[in-house]
Parts: C-alpha cells; sequence; structure tokens
DNA sequence: CGGGATGTGCCGGTCGGCGATATATGTAGT
DNA sequence: ACTACATATATCGCCGACCGGCACATCCCG
C-alpha cells in the first residue's frame, strides 16, 4: 500500500466522507502539503472498493448536484490499523539506525 | 518515496553494506516478510546514487567476486530522517482517527 | 558433479500515481 | 448578464517504481 491509499484511508478514519471532502480531509492532515489530485482519488476509491476495504455508504443529491460517501469497512480498519503498526515500526527502525549508525572517522574525533 | 526504497536507506542506516548484504538485511528488519528482489535492488541503488543519497563507499574483490559496498551520504541520512518522521506523523495520525471514529449505532448500542 | 549460497546485473510486465481534461451546478462579484 | 471560482464526479494516457524472471560467475559442501 502506498500513501496516497494510506492517506485516503486514514481520512476516512474517523467519519465517512465523500470524494470532494476527502481531498481536502488530506490537504488539512498534512497542512497543505498533500494536493491529492481526482485522478488518483478516484483510481483508488475503485481498487479499495473491489478489496473490501471502503464501502459506499450513501447515495445523495445535495443541491443539484450527486455526492457519494464512502466509509472504512471493519476490513479496512484492520488494514489501516496494520499498516500504520507497520510504518511506525519501520519508522523507528529507521531513526534508531540512523542514531547508532557508526560515526565517521572525522566526526568521532569532534569527541577525542 | 516507497516503502522498499525506504527500507533500503534503513539497512543503510547504521553502518555501510553491499547489494547482497542489502537483501539480507531488509529480510531481517522485516522479520523476513521482505525478500527484496536483485531487480528492484539495483533499479533502487541506481536512482539512489543519482539522487546522491547514498554513494559507493568500496569497490573490492572478494574470494574472487567482486563486491560493491554503498553507504549513506548526508543527504541521505536527512532525507531518512525527514521521511521517517513523516511517516510517523501519518501512522500517529491514523491511529488517533481510529481511536476516535465516530462510533456505529449498532456497536454503540453494547454501551446502552 | 550437482546444488545452494554469494554476488552483480538486465529486461519486460504490471500497477499505482499524476496531470490533463471533461461535465455540471451553485455562489459571488462586477 | 457575464465571469470566475468552489463544489463534485469521472476518464484517459503517461511515467516511474516495483517485481519476477533470467543470466552470469565463483565458492563451498556433500
Amino acid at each position: 500500500m502506498q500513501e496516497p491509499t494510506l492517506l485516503l484511508l486514514t481520512a476516512l478514519a474517523d467519519a465517512p466522507r465523500h470524494g470532494y471532502a476527502l481531498i481536502q480531509e488530506i490537504a488539512a492532515i498534512s497542512d497543505g502539503r498533500v494536493k491529492m489530485r481526482t485522478g488518483t482519488l478516484y483510481g483508488a476509491l475503485d481498487r479499495l472498493l473491489g478489496q473490501g476495504l471502503i464501502e459506499v455508504a450513501a447515495e445523495e443529491v445535495v443541491d443539484g448536484r450527486a455526492r457519494r460517501t464512502y466509509a472504512l469497512t471493519d476490513a479496512g480498519r484492520g488494514a489501516l490499523a496494520t499498516e500504520a503498526e507497520r510504518l511506525r515500526a519501520v519508522a523507528t527502525e529507521a531513526e534508531r539506525r540512523l542514531s547508532v549508525a557508526v560515526v565517521s572517522p572525522r566526526v568521532r574525533g569532534a569527541f577525542a
């Protein structure tokens, strides 16, 4: 699972949302750094529907505009929890290794 | 940056290693779950060299076999640290949202 | 002498992300 | 009335990363 997909699931984790709201939510989560395009969004949505990680929670017409609301399934919640835990583990390991890195001779000299 | 790439940088974070050793190190990090293929490895290595995140630390011949050892550059260490922090943030947000999720009516009934 | 571990490298397929584009309606400004 | 922007959904083709498979070479063990 790649990051845009993970962000999508994260944006659905606390409450069901429709496509356009997801784009905004992801921008908010990432402090404006990630601007998901509709190409990425609807492709990922289709894929996640096929994988059973999300489902269509509602289809309604608001102000003349169709709106389809998606929600995480139990499987989606599980997948997100697993993925989050795995990523945290990798991040922790990366940081641990950086901190115990073999100090280069040049830098080691600073402690001599 | 994708996960195989992140794993590669992580495997190089504590000490320089050569290609084959990286495959084994990544398997160890992931508890045997990730078996990186050579196609992925050398492709990523080339890319990371081009990006200046890693460098060739040594080229030697051991037991008649050529061995090329790679090491993280300062830029690579920085990129890995940044990436690890970002991933941790996403993982934390995902877990937070899962925990504060709107409880569905069906489940909410269990608390009534 | 065959098989497995060590070691590097290429090639083609596949899949996900991305930019571009299209369509349609509501709202606000001029 | 016209324009522009936000809301909202959807498709298409390109590209880059990943991956499986293959090739090549040496060393060690049975």
